[in-house]
DNA sequence: CTTTCTTTGTGAAATGAATCACAATGTGAA
DNA sequence: TTCACATTGTGATTCATTTCACAAAGAAAG
């Protein structure tokens, strides 16, 4: 064989394709497993008891959503939030400070597409929500379901969608349709202008730069689990050798 | 201040705490992304067309699920299958590779809590599934809804959980009661023999070392999307300076 | 006031995962 | 047969994230 050119030469380099995610960051923009774990702080806080401390420390909050002290303070600091030595953090202060990195000050609205026995358990999920960001319409193509108002949101059939969510000036798009429909019910949610997405489907979308996916994928994570449930240190068990 | 020694002296280093996770893994045991990104393949190749092509090469794979050619060869090669080079990899044989990584030779059961809408969607979700990884017995506290068979499945009080899990040799636990409950139906579980753990309830479990759980927090994947609708290169939208 | 203790904030180091880049391999065409 | 080419397999590298470890900062006790 014979010594080659940079290996490709018409063909991009390979990147994770033309397709969406948080790949690119833009500078100032926290990293994803970042955003989370401030959003598990943050509920963290705001369900604790009454009688608890005004102050926290980075190990107690470590502790509870099951981190370490080191990794509590980096990403405390990352938002420009800081607490004093030997009296922790103001849990108040720290929920509002977690909240202005997290929320748009507007409020943000999502759809649902899909009303089927999982987009119903969702709507169930986040009908008492805060304002801050709301399940706002949901969608559907059978005719049964359209025109009804399911967990007080109201169900559009899908040719409504692009005016609903465009006089709504939703942003963010929740999939709960079949695999079979994903890809073009998630097209229709981008032309309307949602750039998030949150997608239950058994299948990954492929979208542009310029909308970001999360991938829910409950039948992978339910194999991943029983792989674990299997090969962690001293799991003998259900393995047949 | 006085110079100290390495910080902490009865306190253990910090770690993730004695909590579950695939923190660390036996040697030879697969990444949590590794394991999740085969799933992926193994799929995305069984939903293939009765009429494509018995080879497939990585780049392909890759464009299916959202990867990179040479992710793809890299986890081939992981789990030691091998390709020809010009014409690809045999997509029957590759599956069948996956399923000796990913499944339980004599096949797995798992185990539902709480019936409530989700729990419901999840077992209609997982009733037609191969015998390899079944939801095999549902609990619950609501005596309107136990003893009934929801979705072809079985719904138990929670008082036999132990019996019901021993008998059938269960290791996988789904938990979708709410955050209160969760702990607590955890442990029970744990204490049954579960050793794997998908949790939907909005709030970390903390197990011991020798279980794994992985968290579907869907308040926080939900918060997590619309940070990024915000924040995506060339995202002015629903943001408020 | 001084000492002791625990905690924060953060460079520096370590770990882990993804990507690069290229030799080796096989295919099909001439 | 030989050539040209696209693809695999993989060491080396880069990049991202986590962890370490310690100086600085209060607080509380003496």
């Amino acid at each position: 064989m014979k010594p080659k050119q940079p290996t490709d030469l018409m063909a991009p380099p390979e990147r994770p394709a033309p397709v969406a995610g948080a790949a690119g960051r833009a500078p100032g923009v926290l990293s994803e497993k970042h955003v989370a774990r401030l959003s598990v702080y943050r509920r963290l806080l705001q369900d604790r008891p009454a009688g608890a401390p005004p102050e926290i420390y980075s190990h107690d909050l470590a502790a509870l959503s099951r981190s370490t002290a080191a990794q509590v303070r980096r990403d405390l600091m990352t938002i420009g939030f800081t607490g004093s030595p030997a009296r922790g953090y103001r849990i108040d202060q720290l929920i509002e400070a977690i909240g202005r990195t997290l929320d748009a000050p507007a409020g943000q609205g999502a759809a649902l597409c899909g009303v089927g026995n999982l987009g119903r358990a969702l709507l169930d999920y986040f009908t008492i929500w805060r304002p801050q960001l709301r399940i706002v319409a949901a969608f559907d193509t059978d005719t049964a379901k359209t025109g009804r108002v399911i967990h007080r949101c109201r169900v559009y059939p899908l040719a409504e969608l692009e005016a609903v969510v465009r006089a709504q000036g939703i942003s963010v798009g929740v999939i709960t349709v079949p695999a079979a429909s994903a890809q073009r019910v998630a097209e229709m949610m981008l032309a309307a202008g949602v750039r998030g997405f949150l997608n239950f489907a058994p299948t990954p979308l492929h979208l542009p730069d310029g909308a970001y996916v999360e991938e829910m994928d409950i039948t992978t994570s339910m194999e991943t689990v029983a792989y674990f449930a299997r090969h962690l240190p001293g799991a003998a068990a259900t393995e047949k050798p």
